[in-house]
DNA sequence: ATGTCC
């Protein structure tokens, strides 16, 4: 579509700034430029950045020398100041962190509008507020304090089915797994393959242009899980004692886990929403990435109603993979239990009305169910938050990475992938090296680390576990 | 985590 092939990153290469004029210089080449050649296009747009004054009677390119020229001369303070001092936290498990993330977070409590802040025993360093940390805000929302993944979330069905089931029948719950679930960047249904859901007909896809091109692509993801550390699998859940609430007896029984977010809807409104936010709030290099918008403005509302829209995308995806496997082995359902660990919701913090960013961080009010995954090998939880003010009522989203993907691809023999495996009775299906089982923290310290957070209801053990393929390159 | 446009 794009002749000249220009793109955001050359216009900076060439001398135009981060911000509004950037989007409308992309706007004129697409409407005027399409068909010229890259190279005579890059010289005239580097011609109208550095002398703006020659072109304010060219034909196409007067609005855009218009807008450089009041730009270069609009007042430049801007700038949204930090305070000095970063507000105290609370860190569960800071033996387990690294200091990027304690430093990404001290970042966060000099924000305007923090109120509070915690940091979770699996956090480690992401874009703006790290991942495992909590921030709660007056009034307003940080696309980043969200993450890319807008609602990623954990999906947890347990079934009136005994453990023999799946060990006599492997081959079934195999087959129905690879059948019923997609993996991959990218990756969706194609036409008569695709899913319906009631979420696909909300009117939140009609609030703006921007998000009604993502609709049809939100279809086509319906049901699937992506790519990176999305799992889907089968395993075995073991209740020590009877649990009263769910009403299930002690016992162990086949369970289905699933973890995944909103694929490329949910990242597509990450991206448009942080870069909203970056032009309007202006903060210092440091915190550039924790931009936030006013709850009050039109653009914080927007961004909230797409957010909880992708976030109930996230859910039907989930929804939708459990009841097509469900139906495929015919269990009977005992319990579902599902939870976001990338999202913000509007609570109460201290008696204050407050905004709640959770990035990597399972929700953990008191008597709130959720779930905290180990590995592919190791177990995950089934867990009950005690409601700890002092952690924002939150615990951590899973293990944690102890290496990079890149350390773990390198560090990492397929022997020893395999060995582990095998030993912990696991069959894989998919995945690579890097999210191999020793890439990770071990979950019992994790869960050690925040005994003040959650109650442990019960236990969940992997024996058949569907990743994306091995994305890397490496032997 | 996403997927060929900041």
């Amino acid at each position: 579509m794009h002749m000249n092939r220009i793109n955001g990153n050359d216009l900076l290469t060439i001398g135009f700034n981060q911000g509004k004029i950037l989007g409308l210089a992309l706007e004129v080449l697409e409407k005027n430029y399409q068909d010229t050649d890259r190279e005579t296009v890059l010289t005239i747009m580097k011609n109208v950045a550095e002398k703006p004054e020659l072109y304010l009677d060219h034909e196409i390119l007067e609005d855009l020398a218009t807008k450089i020229i009041e730009d270069a001369n609009a007042p430049k303070d801007d700038t949204i100041s930090l305070n000095e001092t970063a507000m105290p936290f609370n860190i569960y498990g800071q033996e387990h962190i690294d200091e990027g993330a304690v430093r990404q977070m001290d970042t966060a409590m000099r924000l305007p509008v923090t109120v509070a802040g915690a940091l979770m025993p699996d956090a480690h360093q992401g874009y703006g507020l790290p991942i495992g940390g909590v921030l709660a805000a007056k009034n307003a929302v940080i696309p980043y304090g969200v993450g890319v993944d807008i609602g990623c979330r954990m999906a947890l069905s347990v079934f009136d089915i005994p453990e023999s089931h799946f060990v006599n029948n492997a081959d079934i719950y195999k087959r129905e797994l690879i059948d019923h679930t997609r993996f991959g960047a990218g990756h969706g249904f194609v036409r008569h393959q695709r899913a319906e859901h009631a979420v696909l007909e909300r009117n939140e896809f009609n609030m703006t242009q921007f998000i009604k091109t993502l609709q049809d692509k939100a279809w086509s993801q319906l049901g699937t899980s992506g790519g990176g550390n999305h799992f889907v699998e089968w395993g075995i859940i073991e209740f020590a004692e009877r649990d009263e609430v769910l009403n299930i007896p002690a016992g162990r029984y086949v369970a289905l886990l699933s973890h995944s977010g909103s694929r490329g809807l949910g990242a597509t409104i990450a991206g448009h929403y942080t870069r909203l936010a970056k032009d309007i709030c202006k903060l210092p290099k440091e915190a550039s990435n924790l931009a936030y918008l006013d709850m009050n403005s039109s653009e914080g509302q927007e961004y909230w109603l797409a957010m909880n829209l992708a976030g109930d995308y996230a859910s039907a995806c989930h929804e939708i993979i459990h009841n097509k496997l469900t139906k495929a082995i015919g269990g009977q359902l005992l319990a579902r239990v599902e939870n976001h660990h990338n999202f913000a919701w509007k609570e109460t913090w201290n008696g204050e009305d407050v905004i709640v960013h959770r990035k990597g961080a399972t929700p953990a009010g008191k008597g709130v169910m959720g779930i905290i995954p180990g590995s592919m090998t190791a177990p995950g939880f089934l867990v009950r938050g005690k409601g700890l003010e002092d952690a924002i009522n939150s615990a951590s989203h899973g293990a944690g990475r102890q290496m990079s993907r890149t350390q773990a691809i390198k560090s990492i023999s397929h022997q020893e992938m395999d060995a582990i495996l095998k030993a912990n009775g696991v069959t894989l299906i998919g995945a690579g090296r890097d999210e191999a089982p020793m890439a990770y923290k071990d979950i019992n310290m994790v869960m050690d680390a925040q005994k003040k957070l959650v109650d442990v209801v019960a236990k969940f053990s992997p024996k058949m576990v569907r990743m994306a393929d091995d994305g890397s390159k490496e032997d």
